[in-house]
DNA sequence: CTAGGGTTAG
């Protein structure tokens, strides 16, 4: 017979086995052996309760701290033979989620039984609850008293609630607590970290970062045995980063790197948005293989999802899937499908944007939050009709969604892309407090739209204290987002006055070697006519990317020097700084175009998979049809659309081939484009337009009054004519056969007197481009009050002598607007620079820069 | 009794 050994029977626990329990973390165990031993209970003593208590504050067990409770007060063991056990069940119901049992027990404590800690414990209790007033009032409380001493573990409660004070307290009361610390030797070296890291949390969250740079420079030494604390360095990447700061946070990543502090996930996550920001796409691969080494960080899902930012913001969508779809799906949380959908809204790919979003709820039950509505509601702007957009607006409120700032944010740029500014200054009415952001959004939608103007007014607004009854302080300043945005508006109406003065700020406020800025500035001078100007931007940039070398490429091109604009080109593909993508062939087609470089161009265009991997496009087809038919090679460029794929998009290369046919009179093949265009894209006026001039030079007048009169039937109007001046500032409008300026009747007189000199003095009006179907001497009438003649005859009254006119148009400059403008600069001896959709005409001396050649 | 992180607008 098998004796059967019994196991020898576990020692009885004691609070000696509770207190190791509970520190080496292993709180499950201590709360069985504190059960064990409640059954003897002569071990239950105030050694085991406090550990004990601990323990189920970690596990947010409510029940066992009121049992505990319970069993403490039977023993009357709550405030004696200290206030352990009283503290320690405030901090474990605080914990639990029951902030009222925390206060009642901190009042039922006599005063005179409570110590430091006790005060500790209630200030850190109201910071959980985020009753950042009340923890301060607790903190008067305990100096009233006058005899508990402030430590660190007061000071890292007391500058959590000041940072997040609003307006000017947590300021003032967080710099008072910084010179608290100083004085009583909070910071000196060698003691711990934890009040130097919560100062300069404090900093970061106020948005003070200038401070906590400070604070980290003169400080950082006395807490650095080894490099540092991990924690610190990642506080200041991470407030570097929020403050905008990238370039200084990757110095000091580097920094810390090589002072031998070993990065952690959280020193990714915060470091690997700055390489999305800032297209540091090495540093940001560098990063994701050291994590692909330490199996750790690739489970952390918070670095998944920046690593997915990072791909999706340095143009590697594909990337960025790949890492998503790598992360299983239980571990894929919120932030990685925010992450991805956002990643996708953002590279324009909009239906996938809104595949995922479906996705995420349907099949991984991840409920969308404020951030992924913010994330696909511009996707979901630029698809479906307007129906899928309320129908999102309504799931939004649904779901309690609206009174966000994020999603308000969005959906006044939803509403604002619509045209619809109205609803979105209504939703911008009602966002309290209002964030750059929300003024930017508007700001954009008010210059998108056109609204010059507003969007000025609204900078001046943005930067007034705020006059609603908000508690927050309201006053935003406008940053790189704001100027980058207001400078295409700049551009678009060619005021370089406006243009100067964003420049002026830019430079004011150290954004001038903002990439995004600084491309929007090489642009709007561009634009504005001023090359030169252009490129001294394009010059002191520190760094330039795709965009700003693609803006400066095709300022060349605007400006008809197309032999400078494929020597860029050949730079920027030799330079290694950016590489070229679709729009840079674009911008060298068109400048090879525009400058009548047709071998170069098409050299450009057979190299341009070959050797760039840039796939042809349509827009991309049209160009090297606008190449050879402006040369008047029609055949050749009737050759490229048959040979594109009969799915593509061919409107584009059409046009430019019925362009190609104006220009070089050839009714033939204008006539086939023309009947394409017919059918692709039976509105627009501009194709009738096109065939009927291409008739009229032609002599085919009977033809030409023909598609006249289809315009007519199909009721296709033509976008009225419409040019504008600059002068001191201010923008001056002009239509033809309006006279809503105030100067318009001075205006007509002068170009009465203008018109009478230059056939004097032998000009022959261009009648060709009248559409009318009148007489030749109504036909010159009606040239004559051509918007861009009005606007050139208002500079040459009003703009300062000798100054060049400058004039932009919205649409090409016809004929004899050219030749006039051209004959007028000689004849008044002034310098006329003409900008229409296109390109610009530097009129000097009885001369053209384009050479006639446009 | 104490500190640090991602996903938004252009």
């Amino acid at each position: 017979m098998a004796a059967t050994v019994a196991p020898p029977a576990a020692p009885p626990p004691t609070s000696a086995t509770i207190r190791s329990l509970t520190a080496a973390g292993n709180h499950g165990a201590a709360l069985r052996a504190l059960s064990s031993l409640s059954a003897s209970s002569a071990q239950l003593d105030h050694f085991a309760l406090p550990p004990a208590i601990k323990s189920a504050a970690a596990l947010r067990d409510g029940r066992a701290a009121r049992a505990l409770h319970a069993a403490a007060l039977r023993r009357a063991l709550i405030h004696r033979p200290t206030p352990a056990v009283g503290n320690a069940l405030l901090t474990a119901y605080a914990r639990c989620g029951d902030l009222d049992a925390a206060l009642t027990l901190f009042a039922a404590t006599p005063p005179e039984l409570r110590d430091a800690v006790s005060y500790n414990s209630l200030i850190s209790a109201l910071c959980l609850f985020r009753q950042w007033e009340r923890a301060l009032d607790a903190l008067r409380g305990m100096l009233a008293e006058a005899r508990h001493d402030v430590s660190s573990f007061t000071l890292v409660s007391v500058l959590l609630a000041c940072s997040h004070l609003a307006g000017d307290d947590g300021r003032r009361l967080g710099r008072e607590a910084h010179a608290f610390a100083l004085k009583h030797g909070f910071l000196d070296e060698g003691r711990e970290r934890f009040p130097f890291n919560a100062l300069l949390s404090m900093y970061a969250r106020l948005g003070l970062v200038d401070d906590a740079q400070s604070l980290f420079r003169t400080t950082a030494a006395a807490f650095s045995p080894g490099g540092g604390d991990v924690v610190t360095w990642n506080t200041m990447i991470s407030l570097l980063v929020q403050g905008g700061r990238c370039a200084e946070a990757v110095e000091v990543l580097y920094d810390m790197v090589a002072l031998g502090v070993r990065p952690d996930g959280v020193t990714f996550a915060s470091a690997l948005p700055a390489c999305s920001r800032l297209e540091m796409l090495a540093l940001g691969r560098e990063i994701h293989a050291v994590v692909l080494k330490d199996g750790d960080l690739a489970a952390n899902s918070f670095v998944a999802s920046a690593l997915v930012d990072m791909y999706a913001g340095n143009e590697r969508v594909g990337n960025a899937r790949r890492v998503f779809d790598m992360v299983p799906e239980p571990g894929r949380q919120l932030g990685m499908w925010n992450a991805m959908i956002c990643g996708y809204a953002q590279a324009g790919m909009d239906a996938e944007a809104l595949q995922l979003f479906a996705r995420m709820e349907a099949e991984a039950g991840c409920a969308p939050s404020e951030t992924t509505m913010s994330g696909v509601l511009p996707a979901c702007a630029r698809s479906e009709g307007l129906a899928g957009k309320e129908a999102m607006h309504g799931y939004v409120v649904k779901r309690g969604m609206a009174g966000n700032r994020f999603v308000q944010n969005a959906l006044m740029d939803m509403y604002a892309r619509l045209g619809e500014m109205d609803v979105a200054r209504r939703i911008f009415a009602m966002i309290d407090p209002r964030d750059i952001v929300s003024w930017n959004t508007l700001i954009t939608g008010c210059v998108v739209q056109g609204h010059v103007a507003e969007a000025f007014q609204l900078v001046t607004e943005m930067q007034l204290p705020s006059s609603s009854s908000s508690t927050e302080d309201e006053r935003c300043m406008p940053n790189n987002i704001t100027l980058m945005t207001l400078l295409p508006g700049c551009a678009a109406q060619a005021a370089p006055a406006r243009g100067k003065e964003i420049h002026g700020y830019a430079v004011r406020h150290a954004l001038e070697s903002d990439i995004a800025v600084g491309s929007a500035l090489v642009d709007m001078y561009a634009k504005c006519g001023c090359l030169a100007a252009s490129r001294a931007v394009f010059d002191r940039l520190p760094r330039r990317n795709v965009i700003t070398w693609n803006v400066l490429i095709m300022a060349y091109g605007m400006h008809g020097l197309g032999g400078d604009a494929v020597a860029l080109f050949d730079q920027m593909a030799a330079g290694g700084e950016a590489t070229p993508n679709e729009v840079t062939f674009i911008a060298a087609l068109a400048a090879c175009s525009h400058s009548g470089l047709v071998d170069r161009g098409l050299e450009l265009f057979r190299g341009m998979e070959r050797d760039h991997g840039v796939k042809p496009t349509p827009d991309l087809h049209a160009c090297v049809v606008d190449v050879l038919g402006r040369a008047g090679r029609l055949d050749e460029a009737y050759n490229i659309i048959t040979s594109m794929e009969p799915g593509e998009h061919q409107v584009s290369a059409w046009s430019s081939l019925l362009g190609g046919c104006r220009l070089h009179r050839n009714v033939e093949l204008g006539e086939i484009a023309a009947g394409r265009l017919f059918e692709l894209e039976p509105d627009e006026a501009s194709h009738y337009v096109l065939l009927c001039n291409i008739y009229s030079a032609a002599g085919m007048w009977e033809k030409s009054v023909a598609v006249r009169a289809r315009m007519r039937r199909q009721g296709v109007a033509k976008e009225p004519g419409c040019s504008w001046i600059e002068v001191d500032g201010a923008i001056h409008r002009f239509m033809a056969g309006e006279s809503a300026h105030p100067a318009s009747a001075e205006v007509h007189a002068h170009m009465d007197a203008l018109w009478e000199r230059m056939r004097r003095e032998g000009y022959a009006p261009d009648t060709s481009c009248v559409l009318h179907d009148v007489g030749e001497a109504e036909k010159a009438g009606m040239l004559r009050y051509h918007s861009e003649k009005l606007a050139i005859a208002f500079g040459l009254l009003r703009a300062p002598a000798g100054a060049a006119i400058r004039v932009a148009k919205n649409l090409r400059v016809c004929n004899d607007c050219h030749e006039a403008a051209k004959f007028m600069s000689k004849m008044v001896g002034r310098e006329i620079v003409l900008r229409d959709v296109r390109r610009f005409h530097h009129f000097r001396d009885g001369s053209c820069s384009c050479g006639d050649y446009w």
